[in-house]
DNA sequence: CCTAATTTGTGTAAAAACAACACAAAGTTA
DNA sequence: TAACTTTGTGTTGTTTTTACACAAATTAGG
């Protein structure tokens, strides 16, 4: 028989985008120990819980969220005390949100719910903070070969939104010109007829919309999505 | 208090490579209900044991074989009974190994140890070929961004078996005047002086060893491996 | 209402990377 | 010694990537 002492968990790092800002949302524990500290919206899952189900149950309980993307990071808990009683083991997961959709709201066992800068981060509890950072890496090396950008911004967005997006999460410079010209060549982006003007000034832009149907068309016939350049 | 009913398990999808097959190693189980069926090799993990060092113990003793390459693959349970007891939660590995450096013995938990060619895996217990499925797509890819392919090779090789590991496993053919100027461009495969012949017949050619230490001094520096042509 | 400032939108040319391709050299076998 | 097998090597055309600048549409301010 198999005498094992260890829970389960959750943790989510969800990724916020705004206005050239990159966010993790963190949320601040209520009870227990670790009462105030910041930590990563999660906790157990249950016996009959499949894991996906139990991180997005978390992430609406503890900040009031639905995320754009989901998909498991790894698994943490080698060298973590989280409670004196028994080991706990978590099943990171990375998210993708866009936090204009939704209104942080701390229900349940959270006392508070909140973006941060992930140049901020302050210290998490547990081992989170090793996880942005995965996270962010993640995030980072995935942009450029799967089109998740688009979860972050709106459903129809300018193309300098998209530019912004990936200059700033890439932390590098992007030609505008040689941007454009490869995300058209895909032809997974479409041209709305809507022209608007956000900025306080400057000539109005068209919005665009990712077209996720053609994208999947796409990848059946072996097409490959890469954006990577000076 | 948290009341959960949950095991937390390790396996691993071990691949070796030998004369353009690539193998997957599995094992038999000895005792419990899934008695005499193929399994991933894997199990419990100690209250206290990291989770890495549960998998390189496990290999030890149900395989004998100690890899060249592990890293974690991602955390599989959520449809999964394996006991009628408890809730399985189970944390896959992938590695690689030369399956010349070892001979397989199936030491303690496990009946029989053995190395199946990936096309030809036999119904697995619990969800193990899911995880192998996973785990060759890995494979498939990671071989064409990182030099992982060198973990499965001797340490010295011919040009000719590093071009063949890639042909079989990507299941395609390669130019062979590309592949090498390639590879050798990137400075981290060096020639040695050894000349050897190893098939019946045809001109000898030399050794070539992989160049890890510089390697990592150009990951500094950001290099990028990537292979990927017809 | 005119000028300066801001943002969108667009094409071309040079450089680099990739793809396609064939034959000589060194050995073995019959 | 002729036929076979495997290693080793360069060039050329094509495609992809990079670098780069100016006109159009709007707002703000004088």
């Amino acid at each position: 028989m198999i005498n094992q002492n260890i829970k389960i968990a959750v943790d989510a790092i969800v990724f916020g985008y705004e206005r050239g800002t990159l966010y993790v949302l963190a949320v601040q524990q209520r009870f227990g120990k670790l009462a105030d500290r910041w930590v990563l919206p999660g906790g157990f899952i249950l016996d009959d819980e499949p894991l996906l189900t139990a991180v997005e149950r978390e992430l609406k309980e503890e900040a009031g969220i639905t995320v754009n993307y989901l998909e498991q990071l790894g698994t943490f808990g080698d060298d973590v005390k989280r409670d004196e009683r028994f080991r706990v083991i978590s099943v990171a997961y990375f998210a993708l949100v866009n936090p204009k959709n939704f209104v942080l709201k701390a229900d349940t066992d959270a006392k508070d719910a909140k973006w941060f800068p992930v140049a901020e981060v302050p210290k998490l509890g547990y081992d989170h903070n090793e996880m942005v950072n995965l996270a962010h890496q993640r995030l980072k090396s995935k942009l450029t070969y799967q089109p998740i950008g688009f979860d972050l911004l709106d459903q129809e967005f300018l193309f300098s939104d998209l530019e912004n997006l990936y200059c700033s999460i890439l932390e590098r410079d992007i030609d505008r010109r040689n941007f454009r010209k490869k995300i058209l060549s895909f032809g997974i982006v479409t041209e709305t007829d809507k022209v608007v003007k956000i900025g306080a000034s400057g000539r109005p832009g068209k919005l665009f919309t990712f077209d996720k149907s053609k994208y999947n068309q796409l990848l059946k016939e072996n097409f490959q999505f890469d954006i990577r350049f000076a």
